[in-house]
DNA sequence: CCGGCGGTCGGGGAATCCCCGGTTCGTTTT
DNA sequence: AAAACGAACCGGGGATTCCCCGACCGCCGG
């Protein structure tokens, strides 16, 4: 549409809130959205208590949170959203690679998820498909994430770890223990054999590529909540 | 010469090097210090190799370096510019709170410590005190570096961790992160022989049992403030 | 009654773990 | 200055694990 309306979507600039224990970032991310013609921060935290004080107030249309904040982290904090504000658009940050909070973090009802190892004007890509009522995943996440989708069953309860069988969900948990492939065989009276059928299992089931990768992500999943 | 000379101080702008791979985070500070009168930004990069290739063409007057960066970090940086550049003034960025990594810094030559929880002013400070031949150190850790300094040596203090050398803790962080032995071999140019050393070293330092022991512990210091 | 799936195991080559050892530095100690 | 020390770096070699392949069994639904 050749139409440029100022007097109906582009008539107010979007206003983002925006929190994260680093000023630094902060400021970042202000200055950066401040540029736009169709953005502007209108407030800033640095903890979940403060946003949750100020954001009622405020009244944002859009909120930008980092996952790792001091204290309860940035999912605690979405999920205190999801409940007095249920349909405030949510944009995840994360400082971490992979998909290990993604999923968390969507499941949780954010409504995209992006890294800091992005390039900045991803940011900007992420508020405005978000504003738009899309969902916003970085790159190869997304596609893995979509595969997932499309040959698992059901889209609402499928954390790819709850695609674990009983007996691989148990090896997982062990391996999040630091027991070795000898000692998990030992405690479930199993072959060696077998439990090494099961971590590959697992690997596949959960997109990993390494023996490593595997206690990385089982160690993670045992601090974190194991709810997801 | 192009001497633009405004009074004294101000003849010419102080050119800050950024080395960080967070490019929000990059941004962020590129923002800041363009807006002062006596700093500007001259250039960037993100990983170590790019930044060892950039900086003697580039020739600032100071470097910002976060220490975590991927591959070899922030540490492994400044040991290899204080060879080629030994007084090139270095203000190293950390997002963690301790002092595992400031005591290392300054140790390894660093002019400054500061963590990304300060407030954004703080780099500026820190900045000029460095460029005036200071050293600069963040209020908190500056205090709980005198305090070990007052009680005298090391009381068993601060976990095992703060004895493992920068090496050793480097292929710490990696593994951590995910990354099996071969892997650290290549991203640290070392041989495969040397990283199986280090982890040796490592777990006997932390007395750890065994290779997925070791991983545990690594990825919960990741996860966790890597604190204490 | 047959195909799918979960549970259980094995072969075998590559990679690793984990013990031993070593050299080369630079700093500290004597 | 000589000796001692720790840190960085590398190798041998056997035990173990990793990771690809495959197999068998029992159950359950079409």
């Amino acid at each position: 549409m050749e139409k440029r309306d100022y007097g109906n979507f582009a008539s107010r600039k979007k206003m983002v809130f925006v929190v994260d224990d680093h000023p630094i970032v902060r400021q970042g991310l202000t200055l950066l959205i401040n540029q736009e013609s169709d953005l502007a921060v209108c407030g800033e935290a640095e903890e979940m208590h403060a946003a949750l004080t100020a954001i009622p107030a405020i009244k944002p249309d859009i909120l930008i949170v980092d996952i790792s904040l001091n204290g309860p982290d940035g999912l605690e904090l979405l999920k205190n959203i999801r409940i007095t504000m249920p349909h405030l658009p949510v944009l995840i940050l994360s400082m971490h690679d992979e998909s290990i909070y993604a999923e968390r973090a969507l499941r949780a009802g954010a409504n995209g998820y992006i890294m800091k190892q992005e390039a900045t004007e991803k940011v900007l890509v992420a508020l405005r498909r978000i504003l738009s009522g899309e969902i916003y995943v970085s790159g190869r996440i997304a596609n893995s994430m979509l595969q997932h989708y499309v040959r698992g069953a059901t889209p609402s309860e499928h954390s790819s770890i709850s695609e674990l069988t009983d007996r691989e969900l148990e090896v997982f948990r062990l391996i999040g223990d630091g027991y070795g492939t000898r000692q998990i065989a030992e405690v479930l009276h199993l072959s060696i054999k077998t439990v090494e059928s099961y971590q590959a299992h697992i690997k596949e089931k959960l997109c990993l590529h390494s023996a490593r990768e595997l206690v990385q992500h089982a160690v993670q999943w045992n601090v974190k909540g194991k709810s997801a």
